[in-house]
DNA sequence: TTGACAACATACTAACTAGTATGTTAATGT
DNA sequence: ACATTAACATACTAGTTAGTATGTTGTCAA
């Protein structure tokens, strides 16, 4: 049984639950519950072998429910498309490239510590799988425009949230103060994405860590010491 | 061969009846020829729509061919697939990204250049398309071994290649000599998808300058002056 | 307790898909 | 000049697809 916190073993347990949890009421229906275990095994579908690669049989034969709870969650599939990025990635990348963020004083080893984590430390098998968003963004977002939308709508926040990040930074004296922590964050994200592109494509191991040491070299030239 | 000099130039581009120039060669049947029109369709065809997003009915109805003259070419779907990344899409990496840094004393200026020459400078909608390599890299690297060992081959190449031209810079005094040339290379490349990745998901025209401005800062950084 | 409706399940369809079977014709060697 | 075959064209199939039509049942307010 795949799910999303299998595989990403970090990840919390997001959004949010049944109201109040007075009495164990076994429901036997549950339309938000349904609307998780549809959108969590499809996650795991649309992630291994693309939005376009999966059918929304294969994805309901891997569920408890059948085609008529799917569509009577989602019209049509890209709408279903659509609730993917926005109810399952928008929150992943929030969890494992922002959060973390906060415990650091310094946010650049964070965002450094937090790819070696996720990213260098991942499991050939995941980095194969590449990056969910960007995996979306290259497959969808040119040919249907809903998707361009929600997906430029998750990579800015992506942005948005880290350059806030960088803005600490500067103020705790760690960024000189003549960096633009808008393009730094710009940067920050695009090499995420190129990095996890690269790697999905590549095969050598070591090539993370050739990247990942350009990326600190440049840190340390933007940096106070 | 295959030499697709400005396939973004030929987006509207009609397929091309050259009549012969010199003998009137009227040939009515060219096994390669006709490989030739059928590839230059369909790279189009999957770049904007991914190649599981399209059809073989859909590429031969653009085809002055049939259905048939596509099975005499490719056994399959995958197979043809595979021609597309080694007929056309290597071709094009070494035509566009390798091939012009020949003409500059020092590499790195090259490939600034080149950068904002073919991306920098490209009109949005070509942008919104990404990078034909990446694209397919993204969606087909996991979902099939074949793809993914002649899409690997392809990155190879293109890292390998610009290695070589690092190593020039090196050489002529441009790179400073402590710099791993392997490392920058994958980086170089790396940031290449990342840009298209990053360009195509956001519409900011101005996050080019952002990306490139960093990366000549580091560019700087790795260089004598 | 009992409608009434939301939350499903089941069965079906029209359109599309990769691939095949088989026919047709242009080129080529002899 | 003609038989052979490579280079196609045409017609078809079995399987898949997104979406629909319609039936069934759990849940809850009154």
């Amino acid at each position: 049984m795949l799910s999303i916190t299998s595989v990403f073993a970090r990840l919390k347990a997001v959004k949010s639950n049944k109201p109040a949890s007075k009495a164990p009421k076994k429901q036997t229906r549950d339309l938000e519950k349904s609307r998780k275990e549809i959108l969590d095994v499809a996650f795991m579908e649309v992630f291994t072998r693309g939005f376009q690669g999966v059918s929304i049989d294969d994805i309901v034969k891997k569920t408890s429910l059948t085609k008529g709870a799917f569509y009577h969650q989602f019209p049509t599939k890209l709408d279903f498309g659509y609730a993917l990025v926005e109810e399952v990635i928008s929150p992943m990348i929030i969890d494992r490239w922002i959060t973390p963020l906060e415990q650091f004083d310094n946010p650049l080893d964070g965002i450094l510590k937090q790819m070696k984590n996720l990213i260098g430390n991942a499991p050939p098998a995941h980095l194969k799988l590449g990056c969910p968003l960007n995996n979306l963004v290259q497959e969808m977002s040119p040919i249907d425009k809903g998707f361009h939308k929600r997906l430029q709508t998750a990579l800015q926040l992506w942005i948005d949230e880290t350059e806030k990040h960088l803005k600490r930074a500067k103020a705790n004296g760690y960024l000189k103060t003549n960096v633009n922590t808008k393009q730094v964050a710009q940067f920050v994200v695009m090499a995420h994405e190129g990095f996890y592109g690269m790697l999905k494509g590549l095969d050598d191991p070591k090539a993370f860590h050739a990247l990942y040491n350009v990326l600190e070299k440049y840190f340390e030239v933007i940096s106070h010491h």
